[in-house]
RNA sequence: GGCGGGAUACCGAAGCGGUCAAACGGGGCAGACUGUAAAUCUGUUGGAUUAUUCCUUCGAAGGUUCGAAUCCUUCUCCCGCCA
């Protein structure tokens, strides 16, 4: 693999790229590197404090498999320094601070979920902690000597923040030059990221260049947006597909994507070509959706599982059956009779009295198939029967006799 | 250090003495429709209660008042400007 053509190498690791910077500079990389025989040193960090790993750093990790692929190195960073100071800028609750045993466990976990996607035995796994924990206070602020506050400005989010009157933290200002300090530290040739992290990953390019480092080439990739279709897919919107949940509800998530959204994940998740995507917009939305959301189960999961998947969301939702497996629950009041909505909080199908009755009136309560309507009724519950509370939720009950 | 602005339900944001469990938007939930947990439309969205009603909630604690999210006092936190 490594003996592709230098061009073919630049085309394949720029593909999907929104900011290149730059395709001649990685080919003269490129070139010297194979002449001295060594891989590139592939950089992407990452941040422990939300360990679910979902689509949206799928996107990343499947450039950065593509250059395992072609035989080079990826350095992957956990920012475990990073995490435990936390991100005091009140806005943001995504970044709360960790204790050391939080941040390795989430970094455990971590691991496990990203090679679904890298190549273990192309990866060398850092943790920014290295570096970090011990260095002295006169070296930060020498580092933070090499960046202006005007240069920081020039990132967007800070620009219009200040343009707005908005706080940014101090703390905000050294984040960018922690990344930026990683490259040095791992002598990155390729850092990749997110088109929201191009200052970052520009910043290490800056200070490589302080370090006498040849300056990494920096490669972003476009932010997937979430199930919402507006948002970007993030654990703390709630409109994420994590890579390690179940095969069921990754399926239905993607189920629940829009018609539209559908094709960035074509190409995003699954690195579609063009020509693919073309022709998929030929066929029926349900069917081409179908086929992606399977595609990506099976990544995660294996083939089998996809496609029971996508049998067991037809039954419940095209067909209107009952899922195959449901939770059971048994009641304490076996043999009696018992006020509905009481029965739905104790099954846990509704949150309080009052969720429950409105669940009710609004008719999104059946009991063996048949709607019940009355908040007041009351239930003699029998074995086996399915008590099913909107559309997805269900639970049969066991009177244990 | 000086001067201003702010804190409202899951989020954003109105309200500025009673008609406020609190407009509106987003999100959530449910229903209809369907091609699906798409789209669209409708309803709903603090807790207890069949309802009447009661309880808790508008940063915290006190106070004024028949009555406060709304007025006063103190406090906490946040933001900006000037130094």
């Amino acid at each position: 693999m490594m003996n592709q053509p230098l061009e073919e190498q630049v085309k394949i690791i720029g593909a999907r790229s929104v900011d290149f910077v730059s395709p001649e500079e990685l080919h003269t990389k490129l070139a010297q590197a194979a002449a001295a025989g060594r891989p590139l040193r592939v950089k992407y960090g990452a941040d422990p404090s939300a360990p679910d790993i979902h689509l949206g750093h799928v996107v990343g990790l499947n450039k950065l498999r593509e250059c395992q692929d072609l035989g080079h190195t990826v350095v992957f960073i956990i920012g475990d320094f990073t995490a435990m100071i936390g991100d005091p800028s009140g806005k943001s609750k995504t970044r709360p601070q960790l204790s050391r045993e939080q941040v390795m466990a989430n970094a455990t976990s971590y691991q496990e979920q990203v090679f679904k996607v890298l190549d273990p035995d192309h990866t060398e796994v850092r943790f920014n902690s290295e570096w970090f924990a011990t260095m002295p206070f006169e070296e930060v602020i020498r580092l933070s000597s090499h960046v202006t506050v005007a240069q920081m400005l020039q990132r967007d989010d800070f620009a219009k923040r200040y343009g707005e009157n908005q706080p940014i933290s101090l703390v905000e200002f050294l984040y960018p030059l922690v990344q930026a300090y990683d490259s040095v530290m791992v002598q990155a040739d390729i850092e990749l990221g997110g088109t929201d992290q191009l200052f970052n990953l520009l910043l290490g390019r800056e200070l490589q260049k302080v370090f006498k480092q040849p300056p990494q080439t920096v490669l972003t990739l476009p932010l997937l947006e979430g199930l919402d279709g507006v948002q970007k897919m993030s654990k703390s919107l709630g409109n994420y597909v994590g890579v390690a949940e179940p095969p069921q509800d990754q399926f239905g998530k993607l189920m629940s994507v829009s018609d539209e959204l559908m094709w960035r994940y074509y190409e995003l998740v699954l690195c579609a070509s063009a020509d693919e995507i073309t022709a998929g917009r030929q066929r029926h939305p349900r069917e081409a959706k179908d086929e992606m959301a399977r595609r990506v189960v099976a990544r995660f999961h294996g083939a089998a599982p996809a496609t029971a998947a996508s049998q067991e969301f037809a039954r419940v939702f095209s067909e209107r059956a009952h899922p195959s497996d449901m939770p059971e629950w048994q009641p304490d009041t076996t043999g009696h009779a018992i006020g509905l909505i009481t029965l739905l909080v104790q099954a846990g199908l509704a949150e309080s009295n009052g969720a429950a009755r409105r669940l009710v009136m609004q008719g999104g309560v059946r009991l063996d198939d048949e709607r019940i309507t009355d908040p007041r009724a009351d239930i003699t519950l029998r074995d086996g029967q399915i008590l099913r509370a909107g559309k997805r939720k269900f639970v049969r009950i066991r009177t244990g006799s």
